[in-house]
DNA sequence: AGAAGTTCTCGGGCGC
DNA sequence: TGCGCCCGAGAACTTC
């Protein structure tokens, strides 16, 4: 499910809803969640008495900051989530994690397919290890510019969407999101990337942040079963020109979105927009 | 039955 | 032959 936008939502959720608060328990019910420190009980003794200071966010990762010089380092993977409860409500199916406050609230990990992760490092250790340190370009940061952005695709010989995929070139893309890129600007998933011309480099990155604004705005696209810290659906969905359109007319051209597989990942595009070899006709993203 | 928004690991194939 | 890189397949798990 999320990719930046949806995390980006769920960050500025729990900010509102628990920075400030102070762990006094922490419940793990399945252990494979915790990847570091790997005993899940010293992950727990590490926790408590804590205040969360702030929650940020690099790619698609979570990290909560606490005032004991911890870093909770939490990846949703494709159907995690958080949400608040109050200590005593019925704790629900493929709850994984629980964080009790001092304030008789509860922050909830749940987790239906049990791929999401959690982290535990200093802020010392962070400086030079853990999976944050690989990530590439932050795409709605100011350092996203369009030559920072040509430097690590320019001299790729791979297919555009799987570098777009690749969270050590830029970090936050996925599966929905690349898709509705390359369709904005009508690139061709297996184009490779060394072969762009300027003028699609520069289509391209003008669609990665104009998509990922305005899918931010509108609180991230909730295809299946993403909803943010409060329990709510996004609402990029309804704005989706691709993704998950098969057989549905282009709203470019009007022509059929198709879908087949590059990289091992169901892609979905419109032919006649996103070419695969010359003779492209295709206006800027909207 | 097959696929699902993620990412890691593994092994084969290729070029140097 | 050996090494590094790229790519695809399979893995992790549950639900529909």
């Amino acid at each position: 499910m999320p990719e930046l936008p949806e995390v980006e939502t769920v960050r500025r959720t729990l900010q509102r809803l628990v920075a400030g608060k102070t762990i006094q328990q922490v419940v793990v019910t399945l252990p494979r969640i915790i990847r570091r420190p790997p005993e899940p009980e010293a992950f727990s003794r590490a926790l408590e008495g804590a205040t969360i200071v702030e929650i940020g966010r690099r790619g698609k990762f979570l990290k909560f900051v606490l005032d004991n010089g911890l870093l909770l380092i939490s990846h949703l993977r494709m159907e995690g989530r958080y949400g608040l409860y109050q200590q005593g409500d019925e704790v629900e199916k493929h709850t994984h994690v629980r964080f009790l406050f001092t304030d008789g609230t509860e922050l909830r990990y749940k987790d239906v397919r049990q791929f999401g992760t959690m982290d535990l490092f200093s802020v010392e250790e962070m400086e030079h290890m853990g999976p944050l340190l690989k990530l590439g370009l932050e795409p709605l940061d100011e350092q996203f510019t369009f030559e920072a952005f040509r430097g690590v695709i320019a001299g790729k010989s791979t297919k555009i969407k799987p570098l777009l995929l690749n969270q050590e070139c830029i970090a936050g893309l996925g599966n929905i999101y690349v898709d509705e890129v390359l369709h904005a600007s009508g690139i061709h998933p297996e184009r490779t990337a060394d072969k762009l011309s300027g003028n699609e480099l520069h289509r391209l990155f003008d669609a990665i942040v104009a998509t990922l604004t305005k899918a931010v705005e509108a609180g991230g696209s909730s295809v299946k079963s993403y909803v943010n810290g409060q329990g709510e659906a996004g609402q990029y969905q309804l704005q989706l020109r691709a993704y998950g359109r098969e057989g549905m007319a282009c709203p470019e051209c009007g022509g059929e979105i198709v879908k087949f597989i590059v990289g091992g990942r169901g892609t979905h595009i419109c032919p006649h927009c996103q070419p695969l070899k010359k003779g492209r006709t295709r206006r800027k993203p909207s």
